[in-house]
DNA sequence: CGTATGTGCAACTACTGAGTTGCAGGTTTG
DNA sequence: CAAACCTGCAACTCAGTAGTTGCACATACG
């Protein structure tokens, strides 16, 4: 299993930048002046917004034109969604010993 | 579906207090003064991320005598998990309707 | 060529947050 | 009661970061 790097994590953190991942995610390759409008910060804000996302490698960029557009890659969210997984395994991994652990003291103490 | 919050987000965004999540999912009920043998910063510190995390809902806190453990309390990383394939699900949206323009464009213009 | 539009860089402010040290408060046990 | 152990609070430092403004650079188009 992949380990999710610290810098997914750390990008994940901001909930403006999780508006812009979304907002990337819903209409595919855009740029940041485009979200300018749907966003309540300045463009240039956007912009280091979408350098974290991009270094994270949450997101790719592609010159077309003038313009810079970014479109989402999703594949830095399964290492978050496999940490999550793996720390739930080892909780239910504990409370089975824990179930375990009951039983044999019923079986001998009862 | 419930909204993941920004404070769940934004416990799991520093490495160590991501160690000490997995810590207590591993041991189950810890004190900050237990975990201080496995991690490299004082008592205080471990002690400021288990408030953060409880606050976040990550984890709970029971006083026994003297001492007080904290245990795993998984349910908002649900949330997470679903923020995640939500966003992965609007990607899909997305990928299907470009799919179905280059079926269009192939079925007129071929 | 000049102008539109969009991007990129730099400097700055203000705030947050991780970590430390130091010390006070509580709870059990001899 | 006193000693030992653990927790809790406060003040402080230091670094990182979200956001802003201002301006320079690049690219297309009339």
């Amino acid at each position: 299993m992949r380990e999710a790097s610290d810098a997914v994590f750390a990008a994940l953190a901001d909930p403006t930048r999780r508006r812009v991942l979304r907002l990337v995610a819903e209409r595919g390759p855009t740029s940041a002046t485009l979200l300018v409008r749907e966003l309540p910060v300045t463009r240039q804000a956007i912009a280091k917004h979408l350098v974290v996302l991009t270094r994270a490698g949450l997101v790719t960029r592609q010159r077309t034109g003038p313009e810079v557009r970014y479109a989402l890659a999703p594949e830095p969210l399964d290492d978050v969604s496999a940490w999550i997984a793996e720390i739930g395994a080892r909780w239910d991994e504990r409370l089975a010993r824990l179930r375990q652990v009951v039983l044999d003291q019923e079986i001998g103490g009862f």
